[in-house]
DNA sequence: TTTAGTGTTCTATCACGATAGAACACTTCG
DNA sequence: CGAAGTGTTCTATCGTGATAGAACACTAAA
Protein backbone atom coordinates (compact mmCIF):
# COMPACT_ATOMS: atom_id res chain seq x y z
CA UNK A 1 0.00 0.00 0.00
CA UNK A 2 0.85 3.38 0.60
CA UNK A 3 3.46 3.34 3.85
CA UNK A 4 6.45 1.19 4.49
CA UNK A 5 9.23 1.36 7.64
CA UNK A 6 12.59 1.57 7.19
CA UNK A 7 14.61 0.18 10.04
CA UNK A 8 17.97 1.02 9.72
CA UNK A 9 16.72 5.71 9.28
CA UNK A 10 16.95 6.71 12.93
CA UNK A 11 13.28 7.51 12.59
CA UNK A 12 10.76 5.64 15.26
CA UNK A 13 8.24 3.93 13.61
CA UNK A 14 5.50 5.88 14.98
CA UNK A 15 7.01 8.95 13.73
CA UNK A 16 7.18 7.50 10.02
CA UNK A 17 3.84 7.12 10.10
CA UNK A 18 3.01 10.29 10.78
CA UNK A 19 5.26 11.35 8.42
CA UNK A 20 4.62 8.85 5.72
CA UNK A 21 0.55 10.21 6.46
CA UNK A 22 1.47 13.63 5.95
CA UNK A 23 3.42 13.33 3.23
CA UNK A 24 0.25 11.61 1.42
CA UNK A 25 -1.77 14.29 2.29
CA UNK A 26 0.01 16.66 0.87
CA UNK A 27 1.05 15.11 -2.40
CA UNK A 28 -2.94 14.25 -2.94
CA UNK A 29 -2.27 10.61 -2.22
CA UNK A 30 -4.66 10.64 0.42
CA UNK A 31 -7.40 13.12 0.18
CA UNK A 32 -10.02 14.73 2.83
CA UNK A 33 -12.46 12.38 3.42
CA UNK A 34 -10.47 9.44 2.62
CA UNK A 35 -10.14 6.14 5.21
CA UNK A 36 -7.36 5.81 6.30
CA UNK A 37 -6.35 1.86 7.20
CA UNK A 38 -7.07 0.72 10.23
CA UNK A 39 -5.08 0.28 13.23
CA UNK A 40 -5.11 -3.54 13.06
CA UNK A 41 -4.67 -3.54 9.45
CA UNK A 42 -1.99 -1.23 8.86
CA UNK A 43 -0.27 -2.96 12.06
CA UNK A 44 -0.14 -6.49 10.31
CA UNK A 45 0.96 -5.21 6.95
CA UNK A 46 3.66 -3.73 8.62
CA UNK A 47 4.46 -6.27 10.56
CA UNK A 48 4.44 -3.82 13.62
CA UNK A 49 2.75 -3.53 17.26
CA UNK A 50 -0.80 -2.09 16.90
CA UNK A 51 -0.02 -0.03 19.64
CA UNK A 52 2.57 1.60 17.70
CA UNK A 53 0.28 2.32 14.98
CA UNK A 54 -1.80 3.90 17.60
CA UNK A 55 0.71 6.57 18.41
CA UNK A 56 0.92 7.55 15.23
CA UNK A 57 -2.91 7.61 14.81
CA UNK A 58 -3.35 9.45 18.14
CA UNK A 59 -0.65 12.20 17.49
CA UNK A 60 -2.49 12.71 13.82
CA UNK A 61 -5.93 12.96 15.58
CA UNK A 62 -4.35 15.19 18.24
CA UNK A 63 -2.60 17.40 15.31
CA UNK A 64 -6.19 17.74 13.34
CA UNK A 65 -4.77 16.17 10.13
CA UNK A 66 -7.53 12.46 10.90
CA UNK A 67 -10.81 12.07 13.11
CA UNK A 68 -12.15 9.41 14.61
CA UNK A 69 -15.74 8.36 12.99
CA UNK A 70 -16.66 6.34 15.84
CA UNK A 71 -17.25 2.41 15.04
CA UNK A 72 -15.83 2.92 11.65
CA UNK A 73 -12.32 4.15 11.30
CA UNK A 74 -10.57 7.22 10.74
CA UNK A 75 -10.40 10.17 8.19
CA UNK A 76 -8.50 12.83 6.39
CA UNK A 77 -9.92 16.15 7.57
CA UNK A 78 -10.50 19.17 5.36
CA UNK A 79 -7.91 21.27 7.28
CA UNK A 80 -5.64 18.59 6.54
CA UNK A 81 -4.15 19.81 2.93
CA UNK A 82 -3.35 22.70 3.92
CA UNK A 83 -1.72 21.73 7.27
CA UNK A 84 0.61 19.37 5.87
CA UNK A 85 1.27 20.70 2.46
CA UNK A 86 2.73 23.77 4.31
CA UNK A 87 4.54 21.26 6.79
CA UNK A 88 5.73 18.39 4.38
CA UNK A 89 8.81 20.94 2.92
CA UNK A 90 10.10 22.07 6.84
CA UNK A 91 9.71 18.08 7.91
CA UNK A 92 12.01 17.63 4.94
CA UNK A 93 14.35 20.38 5.62
CA UNK A 94 14.77 20.09 9.40
CA UNK A 95 16.46 16.39 8.15
CA UNK A 96 18.70 17.97 5.08
CA UNK A 97 20.10 20.22 7.26
CA UNK A 98 20.81 18.01 9.96
CA UNK A 99 22.76 16.33 7.50
CA UNK A 100 24.24 18.90 5.65
CA UNK A 101 25.56 20.14 9.32
CA UNK A 102 27.51 16.91 9.71
CA UNK A 103 28.44 16.73 6.28
CA UNK A 104 29.99 20.54 6.75
CA UNK A 105 31.74 20.21 10.07
CA UNK A 106 33.46 16.91 8.99
CA UNK A 107 35.21 19.33 6.53
CA UNK A 108 33.99 17.81 3.89
CA UNK A 109 33.93 20.69 0.78
CA UNK A 110 30.52 22.08 -0.55
CA UNK A 111 31.16 20.58 -4.13
CA UNK A 112 32.05 17.30 -2.61
CA UNK A 113 28.31 17.65 -0.55
CA UNK A 114 26.98 17.96 -3.97
CA UNK A 115 28.95 15.23 -5.42
CA UNK A 116 27.73 12.96 -2.52
CA UNK A 117 23.63 14.25 -3.12
CA UNK A 118 23.83 14.34 -6.63
CA UNK A 119 24.87 10.20 -6.85
CA UNK A 120 22.60 9.56 -4.75
CA UNK A 121 19.67 11.36 -5.89
CA UNK A 122 20.77 9.38 -9.57
CA UNK A 123 20.93 6.10 -7.90
CA UNK A 124 17.43 7.42 -6.68
CA UNK A 125 16.27 7.86 -9.99
CA UNK A 126 17.78 4.67 -11.34
CA UNK A 127 15.75 2.85 -9.06
CA UNK A 128 12.34 4.61 -9.18
CA UNK A 129 12.96 4.17 -13.28
CA UNK A 130 13.50 -0.04 -12.40
CA UNK A 131 10.66 -0.12 -10.89
CA UNK A 132 8.44 1.71 -13.27
CA UNK A 133 9.50 -0.56 -16.09
CA UNK A 134 9.00 -3.61 -13.61
CA UNK A 135 5.55 -2.55 -13.77
CA UNK A 136 5.33 -1.65 -17.18
CA UNK A 137 6.39 -5.05 -18.49
CA UNK A 138 2.96 -6.24 -17.84
CA UNK A 139 1.92 -4.19 -21.32
CA UNK B 1 37.25 22.45 20.83
CA UNK B 2 36.86 19.70 18.07
CA UNK B 3 33.29 18.17 19.30
CA UNK B 4 29.99 19.45 19.91
CA UNK B 5 26.49 17.49 20.32
CA UNK B 6 23.41 18.28 18.82
CA UNK B 7 20.45 16.64 20.43
CA UNK B 8 17.90 17.17 17.74
CA UNK B 9 19.28 15.67 15.16
CA UNK B 10 18.51 12.01 16.34
CA UNK B 11 22.03 10.46 16.58
CA UNK B 12 22.97 8.47 20.21
CA UNK B 13 25.32 10.93 21.32
CA UNK B 14 28.13 8.31 22.06
CA UNK B 15 27.64 8.00 17.90
CA UNK B 16 28.13 11.36 17.24
CA UNK B 17 31.51 11.26 19.32
CA UNK B 18 32.53 8.36 17.70
CA UNK B 19 31.70 9.91 14.17
CA UNK B 20 32.79 12.88 15.15
CA UNK B 21 36.45 11.67 16.18
CA UNK B 22 36.56 9.15 12.59
CA UNK B 23 35.83 12.82 10.47
CA UNK B 24 38.96 14.77 12.78
CA UNK B 25 40.68 12.18 11.73
CA UNK B 26 39.82 11.56 8.24
CA UNK B 27 40.03 15.26 7.97
CA UNK B 28 43.80 15.48 9.44
CA UNK B 29 42.40 17.59 12.85
CA UNK B 30 43.46 14.37 14.05
CA UNK B 31 46.92 12.84 13.69
CA UNK B 32 48.12 9.67 14.50
CA UNK B 33 49.73 10.01 18.12
CA UNK B 34 47.33 12.77 19.20
CA UNK B 35 45.83 12.61 22.07
CA UNK B 36 42.19 12.34 22.41
CA UNK B 37 40.47 15.10 25.18
CA UNK B 38 40.14 12.15 28.88
CA UNK B 39 36.67 10.94 29.61
CA UNK B 40 36.08 13.44 32.21
CA UNK B 41 37.15 16.56 30.03
CA UNK B 42 35.22 15.81 27.17
CA UNK B 43 32.72 14.96 29.33
CA UNK B 44 32.55 17.87 31.12
CA UNK B 45 32.59 19.77 27.88
CA UNK B 46 29.92 18.21 26.29
CA UNK B 47 27.60 18.55 29.24
CA UNK B 48 27.58 14.70 29.08
CA UNK B 49 27.48 11.40 31.37
CA UNK B 50 31.49 9.96 31.68
CA UNK B 51 29.43 6.61 30.74
CA UNK B 52 28.68 8.29 27.27
CA UNK B 53 31.94 9.25 26.53
CA UNK B 54 33.13 5.83 27.86
CA UNK B 55 31.42 4.04 25.40
CA UNK B 56 32.01 6.47 22.12
CA UNK B 57 35.80 5.70 23.18
CA UNK B 58 35.50 1.61 23.57
CA UNK B 59 33.32 1.49 20.40
CA UNK B 60 36.45 3.61 18.73
CA UNK B 61 39.04 1.62 20.42
CA UNK B 62 37.25 -1.83 19.47
CA UNK B 63 38.00 -0.61 15.96
CA UNK B 64 41.39 0.24 16.49
CA UNK B 65 41.13 3.97 15.94
CA UNK B 66 42.60 4.82 19.39
CA UNK B 67 45.32 3.20 21.38
CA UNK B 68 45.18 2.95 24.94
CA UNK B 69 48.20 3.82 26.92
CA UNK B 70 47.30 2.94 31.01
CA UNK B 71 47.52 5.80 32.58
CA UNK B 72 48.05 8.12 30.43
CA UNK B 73 45.11 8.37 27.97
CA UNK B 74 43.81 7.28 24.44
CA UNK B 75 45.76 8.41 21.09
CA UNK B 76 44.70 8.26 17.75
CA UNK B 77 46.51 4.89 16.02
CA UNK B 78 48.53 4.63 12.77
CA UNK B 79 45.71 2.95 10.73
CA UNK B 80 43.27 5.19 11.83
CA UNK B 81 44.46 7.30 9.05
CA UNK B 82 43.31 4.79 6.38
CA UNK B 83 39.92 3.62 8.05
CA UNK B 84 38.71 6.83 8.53
CA UNK B 85 39.05 8.37 5.32
CA UNK B 86 37.64 5.25 3.88
CA UNK B 87 34.89 5.34 6.06
CA UNK B 88 34.20 9.47 6.07
CA UNK B 89 32.29 9.41 2.46
CA UNK B 90 30.42 5.91 3.95
CA UNK B 91 29.05 7.26 6.87
CA UNK B 92 27.58 10.54 5.26
CA UNK B 93 26.48 8.33 2.37
CA UNK B 94 24.19 6.54 4.68
CA UNK B 95 22.55 9.56 6.06
CA UNK B 96 22.40 11.55 3.05
CA UNK B 97 20.70 8.49 1.35
CA UNK B 98 17.96 8.18 4.08
CA UNK B 99 17.27 11.63 3.65
CA UNK B 100 16.72 11.55 0.01
CA UNK B 101 14.83 8.42 -0.26
CA UNK B 102 12.20 9.66 2.43
CA UNK B 103 12.36 12.97 0.24
CA UNK B 104 11.68 10.51 -2.97
CA UNK B 105 9.07 8.92 -1.64
CA UNK B 106 6.68 11.95 -0.48
CA UNK B 107 6.78 12.36 -3.93
CA UNK B 108 9.13 15.78 -3.79
CA UNK B 109 10.67 15.76 -7.67
CA UNK B 110 14.20 15.82 -7.96
CA UNK B 111 14.35 18.89 -9.09
CA UNK B 112 12.61 20.02 -5.91
CA UNK B 113 15.05 18.44 -3.51
CA UNK B 114 18.12 19.61 -5.29
CA UNK B 115 16.94 23.03 -4.89
CA UNK B 116 15.62 22.18 -0.74
CA UNK B 117 19.49 20.97 -0.71
CA UNK B 118 21.06 24.37 -2.55
CA UNK B 119 18.68 26.08 -0.39
CA UNK B 120 20.59 24.42 3.06
CA UNK B 121 24.21 24.62 1.54
CA UNK B 122 24.15 28.05 0.79
CA UNK B 123 22.55 28.52 4.30
CA UNK B 124 25.79 26.20 5.80
CA UNK B 125 27.95 28.98 3.73
CA UNK B 126 26.41 31.63 4.90
CA UNK B 127 26.73 30.63 8.56
CA UNK B 128 30.33 29.61 7.78
CA UNK B 129 31.62 33.03 6.36
CA UNK B 130 29.75 34.74 9.63
CA UNK B 131 32.06 32.34 11.84
CA UNK B 132 35.32 33.54 9.88
CA UNK B 133 34.13 37.10 9.93
CA UNK B 134 33.89 37.00 13.58
CA UNK B 135 37.33 35.14 14.27
CA UNK B 136 38.75 37.35 11.46
CA UNK B 137 37.66 40.87 13.35
CA UNK B 138 40.54 40.06 15.82
CA UNK B 139 43.35 41.32 12.98
C1' DT C 1 -29.76 -9.60 18.12
C1' DT C 2 -25.42 -11.33 17.04
C1' DT C 3 -21.07 -10.90 14.89
C1' DA C 4 -17.24 -8.64 13.28
C1' DG C 5 -15.05 -4.68 12.65
C1' DT C 6 -13.90 0.16 14.29
C1' DG C 7 -11.01 3.31 17.86
C1' DT C 8 -9.54 3.74 22.68
C1' DT C 9 -7.41 2.74 26.93
C1' DC C 10 -5.22 -0.01 30.09
C1' DT C 11 -1.05 -2.90 32.42
C1' DA C 12 3.38 -5.29 31.84
C1' DT C 13 7.57 -6.23 29.86
C1' DC C 14 11.74 -5.45 27.10
C1' DA C 15 15.74 -3.02 24.69
C1' DC C 16 18.51 0.84 24.57
C1' DG C 17 20.57 5.26 25.33
C1' DA C 18 21.65 8.09 29.04
C1' DT C 19 22.45 9.33 33.77
C1' DA C 20 24.38 8.77 38.60
C1' DG C 21 27.76 7.20 41.61
C1' DA C 22 31.28 4.28 42.98
C1' DA C 23 35.39 1.42 42.80
C1' DC C 24 39.84 -0.44 40.77
C1' DA C 25 44.57 -0.55 38.45
C1' DC C 26 47.67 2.20 36.38
C1' DT C 27 51.00 6.33 35.45
C1' DT C 28 52.78 10.91 36.09
C1' DC C 29 54.48 14.46 38.89
C1' DG C 30 55.50 17.02 43.08
C1' DC D 1 55.48 8.16 49.12
C1' DG D 2 51.12 10.51 48.01
C1' DA D 3 48.03 13.13 45.17
C1' DA D 4 45.98 13.72 40.88
C1' DG D 5 45.17 12.28 36.60
C1' DT D 6 44.49 8.36 33.21
C1' DG D 7 41.14 4.25 31.40
C1' DT D 8 38.09 0.50 32.92
C1' DT D 9 34.34 -1.82 35.00
C1' DC D 10 30.65 -2.26 37.88
C1' DT D 11 25.41 -1.56 39.71
C1' DA D 12 21.22 1.09 39.63
C1' DT D 13 17.87 4.14 37.84
C1' DC D 14 15.27 6.71 34.28
C1' DG D 15 12.87 7.86 29.77
C1' DT D 16 11.26 6.25 25.56
C1' DG D 17 10.06 3.40 21.70
C1' DA D 18 8.26 -1.03 20.92
C1' DT D 19 6.01 -5.30 22.01
C1' DA D 20 2.31 -8.35 24.14
C1' DG D 21 -2.19 -9.07 25.62
C1' DA D 22 -6.43 -7.71 27.28
C1' DA D 23 -10.65 -5.08 27.88
C1' DC D 24 -14.23 -1.50 26.68
C1' DA D 25 -17.68 1.39 23.86
C1' DC D 26 -19.21 1.99 19.52
C1' DT D 27 -21.03 0.98 14.58
C1' DA D 28 -22.22 -1.74 10.51
C1' DA D 29 -23.93 -5.68 8.50
C1' DA D 30 -25.71 -10.47 8.48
Amino acid sequence: MFFSINHTNGLAIFDQIVRQVKFAVASGTLLPGDMVPSVRELAKELAVNPNTVVRAYRDLTNEGILAAVRGTGLNVTEDAVAHCEKERLTLLRERVRHVLEEAHSSRLEASEIRELVEEELTRLERAAKGKRNKKGANS
